[in-house]
Formats: structure tokens, sequence, C-alpha cells
RNA sequence: GCCCGGGUGGUGAAAUUGGUAAACACAAGGGACUUAAAAUCCCUCGCUUAACAGCUUACGGGUUCGAUUCCCGUCCCGGGCACCA
């Protein structure tokens, strides 16, 4: 045994020895419990960066910790390689994507093997492969026949200059991030997913993922939102023809009553299809002019404050009022400029103006002004809403910009039972409480939320004006990207047969790998020879659909084709049934911030498959058991703006930053020019921040294991991470103690490790039982809590404990043996190379990745007399030992004795003693 | 703006079910060894105080014998918001 720590040389050879015994192989063996252990796949950026590290560490001692438990581990990996990074790239660097993304993948799966991740190769994917996508084109035509799959108008981020469709991402103050110029919205044709048919399934299921983190079900919860109200609607005035419901002949010439009756509800009424605008042809604008405009609210009970109507700009009853409104006009084209993203709408300025169309208040008959406001979104429930400034936030702030009418409806009793005061110069929280009662409402006053809605609902229903109805706030997902590298939708537009989906035998449709990227619309519709075809049906000539998916479509069933990822014949096979047995993957790793989108989009496809038959009689309905949600490794960003006022990144190793006595950043210099750059916020490591932070260096230096050790020490897993590299070097030092402490144990000559605290001497007793309970706390934080850092802690703390134990004798021997074969094995999932090598220094011949791992025995752990804390008043006055079998009566007696205790008394008597068994005792005067 | 988290020494953090706040480390300071350096080892290390002791878990309240932990409010930081992945 060399005496020395040389990473660089033991960590090759135990990955040359892992790879040689084929030790991460998993092959479906249904006499052993399976364990499928998953971390979120990464997306081929270029480098790993600490993020990385940190989820396949955890995933890999999770893998590692449940295979020395006898389970039959799998841990595969893949890539997900479809996406808009590879598509800048090729603009920046003038190299294909794919290319791009291959080589990225070759270099990061080089890393990867580097850190010794106990992954299973042979299963290895990439999504932008056709072996991967052919069957998430195949699935998209089974789920299109379906009706699953569907086609309408939404809106997308337009960049007028460079003419083409805009990320959100890449919107940048209402501006295109490469033109500079002023995004608008504009609606194309989309492909959508329904989603929303899936939202009661989604929801419910919620409740059952114990295995899950509480708060991100709480999120998934609030995010599809479902919530009872009323639906109803306000019949249209149209001007000039007060007192009707028809729209004037004058303004509809040529439709007939009839024609009248089936455009006259719109949007059309509720039910899954009642927001879609289907197709673009729907140019007859005339014909759908509604003479009822339909809300949605969760406050029926304020129904009686309705003081105006605000509608969408993109709303017919918008576009009709405009017509002879140039001001109106104007400004519903003010409405499209800017993006699309919900949190730019929700913080923008609210902004409104009159159509001079009046509705009439279904229950009151009072003539009501209709608004076009800013806020009020096309693509979400009816484009329309009621107006309540007296107990909504945002319409009283509406109403008091533009001197519209306040009318208190609800009221509360303050304190004393007096009533609250109203006040419509100010807002106060309690106005939009549900805790109030119906008041200024006519025969609904007094009634209380539910009553009040109840009420009021049953109304409106007798009018056949509208009625209760279960509302999601979830939408529909819209796969449709007019991108270039992602996976082609398989649907061809036929002329005369309209839009076909690709059959089975001519799929994949493969996506053409040799194309010029200019950053202007999509390089696919510029490709005759990819979108020219024939019509599968009539053979004529027809065009290829040139958007592509969503590339959260691939990262949606990519877990599930881990089980059979060389089956060129169907999406899925039996060997699904072996590793998503027991209730789908044992543990899934990955960042918090894929909470909502990833996680509810596979929870999604899962449901999908198995609606499609693709599961045969494997019951599996959520495809995650337990989820664990890695804090975000987050660095500070800097950055410097040039002439046109656009960000440019640094990375933070460019940087010196200086900082004052405290700590905190007051500056920060290029390293290169010395010149000042600007320190924006700190966030989680990203490629668009340029503020990612590159293990490479970190392993080059130290070794794997260290760089593995000290991100899992750092702090908890679900913890963010502010990324600091100082310490490493202590869980280097760390490392080289270990080895040095086996090294002499190992010099003075291996022996039998102890068994048993039988007649050890009581200074060996204690350190046994310090072993036996770091095996059980190990044990709990590796199984139960996965909490890492704190069970390197407790190895530490016991190697030092052991450090200054006297262990010369033959029993001290035995339980040197004992602890470090203990501890090398414990520490063997986070750092498995320096422990593959000791414990073949401690147990000649053995492996101790396929060691089992240590047990607690526990009859070390038992001990005569215990210590328990002394308090009086609660505050800290010392400590008494008492047997580790006395009653409350004997401890009590010891506390009240106690010298400390009866000073801090000061001779008064105890009104109670609290003893709390094995821990404290607190005396009360 | 809305939804979800977080805030504890100079730093990363620990305290698992309401029961000793600061375990385990890092950094810093002092010492030993050394011609010297590195490495290693030992000691000190929340704040106030000469000491006794008092104070301290972002801030302000509350519940409790006892609160980092539970409740209410405020501030700050991070994540998500449907086309970054």
């Amino acid at each position: 045994m060399p005496e020395k720590y040389h990473p660089a040389e033991l960590e090759p050879a135990a990955q040359q020895h892992w790879e040689q015994t084929a030790a991460a192989r998993a092959v479906e063996d249904t006499t052993r419990p399976k364990y499928y252990c998953l971390s979120m796949f990464p997306y081929p950026s270029g480098k790993l960066h600490m993020g990385h590290v940190r989820n396949y560490t955890i995933g890999d001692v999770l893998s590692r910790f449940h295979t020395m438990l006898g389970y039959n581990v799998l841990q595969p990996m893949g890539w997900d390689a479809f996406g808009m990074p590879a598509e800048n790239a090729a603009m920046q660097n003038n190299v294909p994507p794919a290319a791009w993304t291959y080589q990225n993948i070759e270099y990061m799966k080089k890393q990867l093997k580097s850190l010794g991740f106990a992954i299973d190769w042979q299963r290895e994917l990439a999504t932008c492969t056709p072996q991967y996508y052919h069957w998430e084109q195949w699935l998209f035509t089974r789920l299109y026949e379906k009706g699953l799959v569907y086609k309408k108008l939404g809106t997308v981020n337009w960049d007028p200059v460079d003419q083409t469709v805009l990320a959100n991402e890449q919107v940048i103050d209402g501006c295109g991030w490469r033109s500079g110029a002023p995004v608008e919205k504009r609606e194309i044709p989309m492909y959508y997913m329904k989603i929303t048919a899936y939202a009661e399934e989604l929801l419910a299921e919620l409740d059952n993922l114990s295995g899950w983190p509480e708060q991100v079900r709480l999120m998934q919860k609030n995010w599809i939102g479902k919530s009872v109200g009323v639906r109803f609607a306000f019949p249209v005035v149209y001007p000039g023809k007060a007192g009707t419901n028809l729209p004037s002949p004058a303004l509809s010439p040529g439709l007939s009553p009839k024609g009248r009756e089936e455009a006259s509800d719109f949007p059309l009424p509720q039910g899954e299809g009642s927001r879609e605008r289907e197709g673009v042809g729907g140019e007859g604008g005339e014909a759908a002019l509604p003479d009822k405009l339909w809300v949605f609210t969760t406050r029926a009970d304020t129904i009686m404050g309705v003081t105006f109507c605000a509608v969408a700009a993109e709303h017919p009853l918008a576009a009709h009022a405009a017509k002879n409104n140039p001001q109106l006009a104007a400004f519903i084209e003010e409405c499209k400029q800017g993006g699309v993203a919900e949190a730019d709408l929700a913080t923008m300025e609210k902004k409104g103006m009159p159509t001079g169309i009046f509705v009439t208040h279904p229950l009151t008959g009072e003539q009501v002004e209709v608004w076009v406001g800013n806020y009020v979104l096309m693509g979400y429930g009816e484009g329309a809403v009621m107006a309540v400034p007296g107990h909504d936030e945002r319409d009283f702030h509406f109403a008091q910009k533009y001197g519209l009418p306040i009318q208190q409806v609800i009221g509360e009793k303050g304190e004393g039972g007096s009533e609250k005061g109203f006040s419509t110069e100010a807002w106060e929280d309690w106005y939009a409480s549900k805790e109030g009662y119906c008041v200024n409402s006519g025969k609904y006053n007094g009634l209380a939320y539910e009553a009040a809605v109840d009420a009021i609902a049953a109304d409106l229903a007798a009018k056949g004006l509208g009625e209760k109805k279960v509302q999601f706030r979830l939408r529909d997902w819209g796969i449709s990207r007019q991108r270039y590298w992602g996976c082609p939708i398989p649907i061809i537009h036929c002329p005369t047969c309209g839009d076909v989906p690709v059959p089975d035998d001519q799929l994949p449709v493969v996506l053409p790998e040799n194309v010029e990227i200019t950053g202007a619309g999509s390089p696919l519709a510029r490709m005759p020879e990819f979108y020219e075809c024939t019509c599968p049906l009539c053979g004529g000539k027809a065009r290829r659909e040139t958007d592509t998916m969503d590339t959260f479509v691939e990262s949606s069933w990519y877990f599930l084709r881990y089980c059979c990822p060389d089956n060129a014949t169907a999406m899925v096979d039996e060997r699904v049934h072996y590793w998503f047995g027991n209730g789908g993957v044992d543990q899934y790793i990955g960042g918090i911030e894929h909470a909502i989108l990833h996680l509810l989009y596979s929870r999604f496809w899962t449901k999908l498959m198995r609606d499609v038959g693709l599961f045969g009689d494997l019951k599996l309905d959520e495809p995650f058991k337990n989820l664990l949600t890695q804090g975000m490794v987050v660095a500070p960003t800097f950055y410097r703006e040039n002439a046109e006022g656009k960000k440019q990144w640094i990375n933070p190793a460019e940087v010196d930053l200086k900082t004052d006595e405290r700590g905190r950043p007051v500056g920060a210099t290029l390293k290169a020019d010395g010149q000042p750059v600007i320190i924006g916020g700190t966030e989680k490591m990203a490629k668009s921040k340029n503020n990612g932070v590159d293990p490479q260096a970190l392993i080059d230096q130290y070794g794997a294991d260290t760089a593995r050790l000290f991100i899992m020490f750092a702090s908890p897993p679900d913890q963010s991470l502010e990324w600091s590299d100082a310490g490493v070097e202590g869980g280097f030092r760390f490392l080289r103690r270990l080895w040095k402490a086996v090294f002499e144990h190992v010099q003075v000559g291996i022996v039998a490790a102890c068994t048993s605290s039988d007649g050890l001497p009581g200074a060996q007793a204690d350190l046994r039982r310090k072993l036996h309970q770091t095996i059980a706390k190990v044990t709990d934080d590796y199984g139960r809590r996965k909490q890492f850092n704190t069970a390197i802690a407790a190895v530490m703390e016991l190697l030092n404990a052991a450090d200054r134990t006297e262990l010369a004798g033959a029993t001290g021997r035995a339980l040197a043996q004992e602890v470090l074969e203990a501890a090398v094995l414990m520490l063997f999932p986070i750092v498995p190379h320096i422990g593959q090598a000791l414990y073949g220094y401690l147990q000649p011949g053995a492996d101790a990745g396929k060691t089992v791992f240590p047990k607690c025995d526990e009859s070390a752990l038992k001990q005569d007399e215990l210590e328990l804390v002394l308090q009086v008043n609660g505050k800290l006055r010392g400590a008494i030992r008492v047997g580790a079998t006395a009653d409350k009566a004997t401890i009590e007696a010891a506390a009240l004795a106690n010298e400390a205790a009866q000073k801090f008394m000061e001779g008064k008597p105890a009104k109670k003693v609290v003893v709390v068994p094995g821990r404290l005792v607190n005396i009360v005067v």
C-alpha cells in the first residue's frame, strides 16, 4: 500500500476496474428488488457545471448505497439534445447544430466518466437521434387521431425586423435580443396537447405522491388551479339599438336570423372546445359578432358591484367597436406591443379605453360599459372579465385611474363588532376578503360568501344567463415551435384532405442535418426538399409541416425509453414492467426549477402512454414514486453593456471581486483589462448568463472524489448553494487523513474486525458505541433523510473519536479494524475511488462496491448511565448523571438536589418539574 | 404582479417529533516541528464583560415551562410564471 494518497493514479484504476467488471450494468432480474435511480438528463451545452456535478453525485450516492443494500440498481444517463442553444451556437460559430451537439455530448460524457458515476452507459440515448424521436412522432399521430392533439391560434412574440418568432428569454425589455426592435404579439396556428383533459387526474394524483416534496405538490396544485365559480353572460347592447340583444342589421348585412343565432354566443359555449379558435381562415369577423359577453368569476357574490366590464384587445367586441373609432383602434394596436410572458403582462401598467358598447347587467338590468383592458388575456378564460372595483384590487386601481364608479357590496365586522369603514379613496386588503357578507346587494344582503354565490348562480341559471362551473388555470400545452433544432411535427398539409398525420410506415420524419441557420425564420420552411411531399391519402401534392416540437416533449418520456433504448420496433416494451413496477422510478433527482413544467408534462405523458395502451397490464399512473428536488447551484453574474446597450455576460472566473470589510461586494473588474464590470444578481448557473463554473479544474487538481465529497459536504441537497470553492482544500485534507489512518493500521498488520463490545475497556466500548451510532445515523441520512453533509460530518466525528482512543492492544487493533472498514464502506457511495482502494487494503481481494453496507449492532449502543441537561426556568444551569433506567421521581429528586439548581432557584419552591426522558430536566420556580 | 422556497458566527453549515444554538468543516490568530518552506500536529475562535453573568438564529409581535423549529406581520434574497432547459 502506498504511503501517500494519489488520486490521479488511483481513480483511473478504480474506473477501469468497474468497467471491466461491468459494475454498473443493469440487467432485468426478477429475483432481486429493483431500484431505478434517475437523474434529470442534461442539456449538452458544452461542459458540465456544478449543478450537474451536484445532481449526478446525489444520484450516484443513492445508487451505490442501494447496491450495497442488495438492490438491482439502474442508473441511466442520456442527453436532452434538442434546443435553442445549438441554433445560437450555429449562428455564432458557423457549426451545424447537430455537429455542435454531438461534440458537446462527447466531451461531457468524458467528464461524467471521470467523475466515476456508476452509470449503465449501454442505455445512453440522445433525443436528437431519429431512433429516439421516431416514437415521439409515432405517439403524436396516435394522439392526433384521438383528438388529444388539435390545432388553434396561439399568441407568440414576433420580431418584425428579423421576421421570426422569439422565445420569452429572447425578449429583453420588450425588444428582440438581436434586432433590438420592439416585439409584437402575433397570432399563429399551432398544435396543442390537451393537458386540460387530464387536469382533474393530475390534480387528484398529487395527494398520492407522498414521496414528493410538499412544496412541489403545492406548486403544481396552484398551477393547475382548480376553482369553482360562475360563468355568466351580459347581453350586449349595440350603440343606437339600446334594448335589443341582436346585432344591428346595418352592422352585419346579409346575415340571416338563423346564421345570427348560430354565431351568437362568442366565445363558444362551455366544454373543452370552447376556447379553440379553429384554423386561421376565420376572417368572417362580422358573422362572429356576439350578442352576449361571457365572463367567469370566482366572486359571484360581488356581482352587484359590477360597474364595468373589460375585454382583451383581441376580443371580437373590441375589434367591432374599433371600426368607427380610430382612437380605440390605435389603443388596440398599442396593446399588441410587447411580449407574451405573463410576468411582464402582470407587472405592466394597467391601461384601458372605453368601447362605447354597453352590456346589460344580468341581474340589475343596469347598463354597464365595456372597456378594452391591456391586462385581459384572450387566451385565458373568456377573454373578458367583469370588473368589481370595490372588491378587486386591480379593478379598484383601474377605476380610480379612469374615474369609474366604485361600489361597496361586501361588508365586514371589525374588532368590537362594529362595521368596518369602506373608502373609495384607498384600497384595504379586507375589501377582497371572502369572510364578509353582502351589502348594497338587494335581496342578497346579509348572505355570506357561499350562500351568496349559490343564490346568485341559481338566479342567473333561471334566466338562462349562467351557471356554476369548474374552471382550471391550467391551459392546453402549445407544442409548435418555429425552430429548426427540434423533432419535426409529423403532419402533412394537403389542399384537399387537410391536415393528415404521417403514416407509421413513413416515420420517422427525419430532420435534415445540413442546414444554414440565419436567425430569421425557420430553415425548414426554406427547404423544398424537406417540405415538398405527397398526401398519404390522395397522393396529391402536399406540404410537410415545418414546425418542430417543444423540447419539453422529449424530456416527458425519456425515463421510459431508458428501459429499452435499443427497441427499433416499439416505443416501449415489457422491460418497462420490471423497472417501472412497484410505483415507477424509485428515486428521481433534479433541480427545483423543474418543479412545474417538466414534472407536470412528464406526469401527463405517462398518462397519455398508459391510455394509448402502451403499458399493457402494468399499473402505472405516475412515473416518479420519490422525488428529490435539489436546490440550485447559484453564482454571481457580471456584465458589461456594449454601444447598443446590450449586455455582454462575463464569467465569474474572469472577474476580480472587491468586497468591503463585511464581505459585501463593492466592485468588480475584469482580470484581462482591470476595468470595472457591472455586478448583476446571483442566479442559477446558466449558459445564457455565462455564470457557470466548470468543475474540470477542480477534478484535475484534486480528483473526482474530492469534488464529489466537497459538493456533498457543502450543504444539504435541497438547499440552494452559492458556489465558492473555499473549503475544497479541507475535503482533500480529510481524504488524505483517511488514507493515512488506514495506511498506519495496515502497516502494523490487518486483523479480524471486532464483532462485540463484550470485554472491551471503557474507552473502547465508548468508541464502539460511537461507531454503531454513526452507522445508524449514516444509514438514516442516506436512506430516509437524503442529507449527505451530516453523514460525512458523522464519519469525521467518528474518526476524530478514534484518534483520541487508545487502540494499541489486541482488542484495540480489532476495534480499529472494525472502525476503519465501516468508515470506508460508509463513505464509499460518496468517494468510491478511494473507498475501492482502501477497502482492498483492509480486506485483500474484497470489492467494496459489492460489499454489504455496515449494519448497526444494537447491543453496542447500551449505556448504564445517561447525562441529562439541567435547566432552571428554561435556562441551562448544569447537568446531572442518572441511571439509564431511572424513573421520573428519581430524576426529579436528583435535579432538585443539584447544587447549581439550588443556587438558581434562590430558595423558591419548584412550581413544576418537566422531565424529557433521555434529554433534560427543567425546574420551573 | 401571482405561486413556491430561504434568511443561524468572518464563511459553508448542524440542531431529525417544540427540549443543551453554533456539531462537522473552512478561514483567521497563536504555538510545535523544520536551516527554510510545504505538509503535519496542538491551542484559541458568536457578541458584551475583569469576572459573575447577560445577550444572540433577518426584523417586530404572539403561543409555551421551554421556540432556529409553531402562529401573525414586515424587510431582504432565490426559483417558477406556460417559447431557457
